[in-house]
Formats: C-alpha cells, structure tokens, sequence
DNA sequence: CATACGTCCTGCCAGC
DNA sequence: TGCTGGCAGGACGTAT
C-alpha cells in the first residue's frame, strides 16, 4: 500500500496500514454513500467518494489523474483511490465503530422496508426545507443533491419547501418519486456531470435523463417553463416554478 | 435539540 | 489571449 494523500485518511496512517495488510476482503458492500470492504477479521475498509473520488482498477480504464492511495492486491493489480478535490474519506472501522456509523445513517430508500408511510412520518417531523431534508444522511441514506433535485421535481414539490408542510399525499409522491429516479439512475450506471467513473473507468449514462438538475434557464421538460435555480444551505436547488410551486401559491 | 452557514480543496469555464 | 470570479457530485464543525 502507498498513501499518497495522508490527509485522506480517518484512521491514523499506522493502524490504516497494519489492519489492512495480508487481509482477504470477505465482500463489498454498500450503506448510503459509503462502500464497505468487509475484511476476514470482521474489521472494515470504509471509502467515502466525496465529490471527486473514485475507485480505479489500475491498468482497467483510464489513468488516475490524482491518485491518493495505491493498493496493491494479491496475486496482482493495483486498486487506486484517485480524487481530484480530497473531499473524500478512507477508514478501517472493527464491528462496533461500523454498527455505530450504520445506525447514525437514515433508511436506504430501495430497501423493501422503507414504506412510504416511514417517509411521511419523518418529514412531518422537520421544519427543514425538504432538499435539505433530503441530504441529511441521517434522515435518508444515499440521496445527494442532483437526486434530491430530480425526486422533488418529479414529485412536483419545491425544493425550498418546509418538509413538515408535505403531508401524506405529496409525501407518498417523494417516496415513489425517489425510488424511480435511483433505480433509474443505477440501471444507467450513475451521473457523470464531470468526474465520475466507475472501477473500469467507464462514465455513467443518466446525465441525458436529468430533468433539472443544472439545466435552469431551460425549458421543463414536463410543462414547458423556463427552469430556475437557487441556493440555500451552500447547494443550488434546480426546479420548475410551474410544476412545483411554492407553499401557498 | 434542530437548523444554518462557512470551510476544506482543486479545476474548469463563462465573461470581461 | 489571459485573468477573475463563480461554481462543482459532500460532510463536518461551529454558531445561533
């Protein structure tokens, strides 16, 4: 292993090092935006992509422009975590520290249990505004901002909009709405705005398919309107003033 | 406790 | 052509 990048690292660069070498990762997993490398011990290689990051198969696809770890893996090949902006993170977490990581995240929105009920009930619970909502990991796992920006336009709802005001009907609308566009977005294999690839260095295909997420001065897709952009909580938040209307109007 | 905002970092692109 | 400001897929720490 060759750490390039220490300041990418969330376990201290020793322990990083000694709890990975010779282990046999057992399976890969995923829990909102995090992959999960599940070692033989029980311990865990814990890799969150940030905005830039990526996992390379070196030798697979394209070369890693700005590579910050190098594995090196048995009997050969090399997997490169590679990010431009280091916004991401890698950590080695044993059983506990993972079961303590998992319960702080929100439901996965594809689970088989995540009724449409469930939704409502937490967002009646916030007076947040609902894309905000949305990427609060700990109230829903896995959304970010360009499926935020798509479910709530889909769902016909504001994107400023206070979640506590949704109610049921609406709230049933985000739930369909959210689980349509993620399925979608992962048959097409992601959105590549820019940076993303997958291991084999290949680019996602949803990019086509986004409905508002950076097309403001565009027209809806759906009803014609110019589409509009606006920032709140330090994200743009795209939608149809039309199709999803503010409270009260 | 819940919510809001600045910050971390680099690169790209539109506009002047 | 070259510079500058704005903006980018995320999440955390601090302030209110």
């Amino acid at each position: 292993m060759e750490v390039l990048r220490p300041d990418l690292l969330r376990t201290d660069f020793e322990a990083f090092q000694s709890r990975l070498r010779g282990r046999r990762v057992e399976r890969l997993g995923r829990r909102g935006k995090n992959l999960v490398f599940v070692l033989d011990d029980g311990w865990r290689l814990v890799v969150n992509l940030g905005m830039t990051g990526r996992l390379l198969l070196a030798g697979a696809g394209e070369p890693s422009d700005h590579p910050g770890v190098r594995f090196g893996l048995e009997p050969g090949g090399t997997l490169v975590y590679d990010d431009v902006r280091r916004f991401g993170t890698l950590e080695i977490l044993d059983e506990e520290a993972w079961a303590r990581k998992d319960e702080a995240l929100g439901p996965e929105p594809l689970s088989r249990t995540f009724r449409p009920g469930a939704l409502e009930d937490a967002l009646s619970a916030s007076r947040m505004p609902v894309r905000s909502w949305l990427l609060d990991q700990g109230k829903i796992a896995g959304v970010g901002n360009i499926y935020a920006n798509e479910a709530l336009h889909r769902a016909g709802i504001h994107p400023a909009e206070p979640a506590g005001t949704i109610g049921p009907p609406r709230a049933r609308a985000l739930h369909g709405a959210l689980r349509e566009v993620l399925t979608e977005a992962v048959e097409a294999r992601g959105t590549t705005l820019r940076d993303y690839r997958d291991a084999r260095g290949e680019s996602g295909d949803f990019g086509p398919r986004l409905r508002v997420y950076g097309r403001d001065g565009s027209p809806c897709p759906r009803c014609g309107h110019t589409l509009r952009r606006t920032v709140f909580g330090n994200r743009s938040a795209f939608f149809c003033p039309s199709c999803q209307p503010p409270v009260g109007t």
